[in-house]
DNA sequence: TATGCCGCATTTTTT
DNA sequence: ATGCGGCATA
């Protein structure tokens, strides 16, 4: 009982209540880990629930990893045994669904030592298909296919279950791109991401016996962040879950910032539909944030139509307003975000509880110079993936053909880096043959050198791939013999790819080559882990491969370093800081608007949402940052602060208005900038005109009807295009033009002339 | 077959 | 603005 002590009222209700199906709606701070962690707690004490009945689902490696920590914790304080990571389950959708198909996919006819294929593999497999299929990539960019046949893994249907909703010749070459791919990953024994979950539900469908056995082992499912579950991991939760309905579902509607990438927030909204006896709990203390901070985001998302009624409130502090800091243009937000962190470290803040977050990571170039100018360290999450680098992903990709020769997507990788003589051309040729007689490209190779029993001819470039194959096979002879670590050096030595990159004797190659090291050290610190005391796991390859496979590049991050830490603000969520500084607020960049793409009331929503995230990260003290000029893309443009701030009610604003010499003092302070040009220290006759007129635009009130004639929703005609209506004005002379069904153009006003014919979206 | 240049597209990205 | 990818050239 010594489990519930130090839980509020409505947290002990959420994890003592017994069983059947539990939403437990926790808003922002008020202590949801806390609460799942205690339940699985007080599952295994007080109720005497063996642990291997358990199983906790979130979505990150990070969560995952901070609640088996914190289970282990608590249950060392209680004196409890520990429980083992095979025993009680705490893992990702992802890891999990591997774990169970490594031993259970032979039913569907794959190969157990799968290889799992992350995006770039999966466009690169895509690619490949669209060629086989004649399909031009002209026609249908691989990214869109890529969406597409995610979006569908993600409602749960395979290329067997799934119909296009119309027919044509798009719909037609999608289909046979689609199944082309799906040949392609079974012959290759891959599996993509979505995958992974579809594969393990459609296990469950097709095999009732498999799916009974994990229903009496799961007798207490529990998910986190089911806000963010897309229909097929929703599917999966809910057979595992069965006729026992020992749901527990932790989550936040106003947190769901993943729907454009299959996130279905109709799952929390309708859980009581799903589940009729459910019992609903809502968290609504916040533990984290001033009075100040939690009313504002409050009133904020109480703008939002697709939610539950809830009120977040705290006992904290009423604490500092928030402070709206306008800027003349990116550079001077730059620089006054530099200048407020100067003065809260003056405060006594340190460097690594403040924070910045943005939109889009296009934005955090500016932010770091500034930062690096200043000599203030900081840290970046996310942007290029350590794993995801070029030739990182090449050493891997030798190392995963030696487990798995099928995988096709590291054959076409590797197969001329460093260059044999083996181009574009007669890759293709032999892809093309390999394809014909139905087999993996590696499985290509053993049939015309080793059974002999076809010919490739392909003239000189045949020897070539006879050197290649001769390299492969003699690495997968020792593989075996070797730790992972030392193989990798003799994969690096043998294929002449580290002489290749010490030929180069270029400061990139030289990143590179470190890059390589770090690869080498990350595999000697998985074989010690794989080593230590206690461990179960087996030191392969193998293993290694899969763990990184499902680990992201913010799991490497220390999160203590005596650093500001920048990102976006979807990286944001979970994490918490004393000052949190928001930039870029403004129309169009947050919210976020894709011109070229149809607008819905629902996206405006979701961005809000993601607002709301950034605001509540903040513990102390909250700065939101809005540009009146802004370049982008290349284009410069007048800008309008977010509806969003407009959103936090005065009271709890602190408004800093730009004044004429956020222009000036920036100017002469942009770090990269020669400080004299011309005579005097003067800017040249160009710039200093430019400067003129950037204050004549930036004292009178800006308004796009003044300056511009055209705006957005107005009717134009086109000589060619006919009438369309404007979805946005990019900068001073380009407008993007909706067409209808001549499509969505970009009209660049110097070339064409085009006439107002009034407002509405059809004539 | 490799390299270099030009043109084009450009959000967010737990796994 | 900037990076990446496709095409043309050596």
């Amino acid at each position: 009982m010594q489990v519930l002590s130090h839980l509020n009222p409505q947290q002990l209700e959420a994890v003592s209540c017994g069983d059947g199906p539990i939403l437990i709606l926790a808003g922002a701070g008020s202590g949801k880990t806390r609460v799942l962690t205690h339940r699985i707690v007080h599952l295994i004490c007080d109720r005497q629930i063996n642990p291997a009945n358990l199983f906790a689902v979130t979505f990150t490696n990070k969560a995952a990893a901070e609640m088996r920590e914190r289970v282990s914790s608590l249950l060392s304080k209680l004196k409890m045994p520990s429980v083992r990571n095979d025993e009680l389950w705490i893992a990702t959708f992802h890891s999990a669904c591997v774990r169970i198909l490594r031993s259970e996919i032979h039913h569907l006819g794959y190969n157990p030592s799968f290889t799992i294929y992350d995006d770039s593999d999966q466009l690169s497999v895509i690619k490949a298909a669209m060629k086989h299929a004649n399909v031009n990539e002209s026609a249908m960019s691989p990214k869109s296919i890529q969406g597409k046949i995610n979006k569908i893994k993600n409602d749960g249907e395979t290329c067997e279950t799934y119909s296009p909703s119309f027919s044509g010749p798009y719909e037609d070459a999608f289909m046979k791109v689609f199944l082309r791919y799906t040949d392609a990953l079974k012959l290759s024994s891959a599996l993509d991401f979505g995958d992974l979950i579809l594969l393990t539900l459609k296990l469950f469908q097709q095999h009732p016996e498999v799916l009974k056995r994990y229903q009496e082992r799961f007798q207490y499912v529990m998910v986190d962040e089911y806000q963010d579950t897309n229909r097929c991991q929703y599917l999966l939760m809910k057979l595992l879950a069965g006729e026992r309905g020992n749901v527990c579902a932790v989550g936040d509607e106003d947190q769901s910032i993943y729907g454009w990438r299959g996130a279905d927030i109709t799952n929390i909204l309708n859980f009581e539909k799903d589940f009729p006896s459910a019992r609903i709990f809502k968290l609504e203390e916040n533990y984290r944030s001033t009075k100040n901070i939690i009313e504002a985001a409050s009133h904020v998302i109480s703008y939002n139509t697709e939610r539950r009624d809830k009120r977040l409130w705290t006992q904290n502090a009423e604490g500092e307003k928030i402070d709206v800091v306008e800027c003349y243009d990116e550079h001077d937000e730059a620089h006054k975000l530099v200048n407020e962190i100067g003065n809260q470290m003056a405060a006594g803040i340190s460097l690594n509880q403040m924070a910045v977050f943005y939109r889009t990571n296009a934005q955090s170039r500016l932010l770091e110079d500034m930062l690096r100018s200043k000599g203030l360290t900081y840290q970046i999450y996310g942007g290029l993936k350590f794993y995801a680098r070029l030739e990182v992903k090449d050493a891997l990709a030798y190392l995963r053909l030696l487990v798995n020769p099928d995988d096709d997507a590291s054959f076409r990788r590797v197969v001329n880096v460093p260059t044999r003589g083996i181009g574009a051309v007669s890759l293709e040729k032999f892809s093309r043959r390999a394809y014909e007689q139905g087999v993996s490209l590696y499985a290509m190779l053993n049939l015309a050198f080793k059974e002999l029993s076809v010919e490739l001819g392909l003239g000189r470039s045949e020897k070539n791939f006879r050197a290649f194959y001769d390299l492969i096979e003699s690495l997968k002879e020792q593989k075996n013999q070797l730790l992972p670590s030392d193989l990798l050096n003799v994969v690096l030595e043998e294929s002449h790819y580290r002489q290749s990159l010490m030929d180069e004797l270029t400061a990139e190659s030289q990143s590179r080559l470190e890059n390589l090291m770090e690869l080498k050290q990350s595999l000697v610190e998985y074989e010690l882990r794989c080593g230590a005391e206690g461990s179960d796991r087996p030191m392969t390859l193998e293993g290694f491969l899969e763990e990184i496979a499902l680990v992201s590049d913010s799991d490497r991050l220390d999160p203590n370093a005596p650093a500001v830490k920048l990102m976006t603000i979807h990286m944001a969520k979970g994490l918490e800081f004393d000052v949190v500084n928001l930039v870029g607020l403004e129309e169009e960049l947050f919210p976020n608007i894709r011109p070229w793409e149809p607008e819905q009331p629902s996206d405006i929503e979701e961005e809000r949402r993601l607002f709301y995230v950034g605001m509540t990260r903040a513990r102390q003290k909250l700065l939101i940052y809005h540009a009146k000029n802004r370049t982008v893309f290349g284009n410069s443009s007048f800008r309008v602060m977010s509806r969003f701030v407009d959103e936090i009610p005065v009271a709890y604003r602190n408004e800093k208005k730009a004044d004429y010499f956020s222009r000036r003092r920036h100017y002469l302070d942009r770090p990269g900038l020669p400080q004299s040009k011309g005579l005097g220290g003067r800017p040249e006759g160009d710039d200093f005109s430019q400067l003129r007129q950037g204050d004549e635009d930036f004292n009178q009130v800006m308004s796009e009807e003044e300056d511009n004639p055209w705006r957005r929703g107005m009717r134009v005609t086109h000589p060619t295009f006919g009438v369309g209506v404007i979805r946005s004005c990019l900068g001073q002379d380009k407008l993007m033009v909706d067409f209808g069904a001549n499509g969505m153009k970009k009209i660049s006003l110097k070339f064409v002339q085009i006439q107002k014919t009034g407002y509405g979206a059809q004539p």
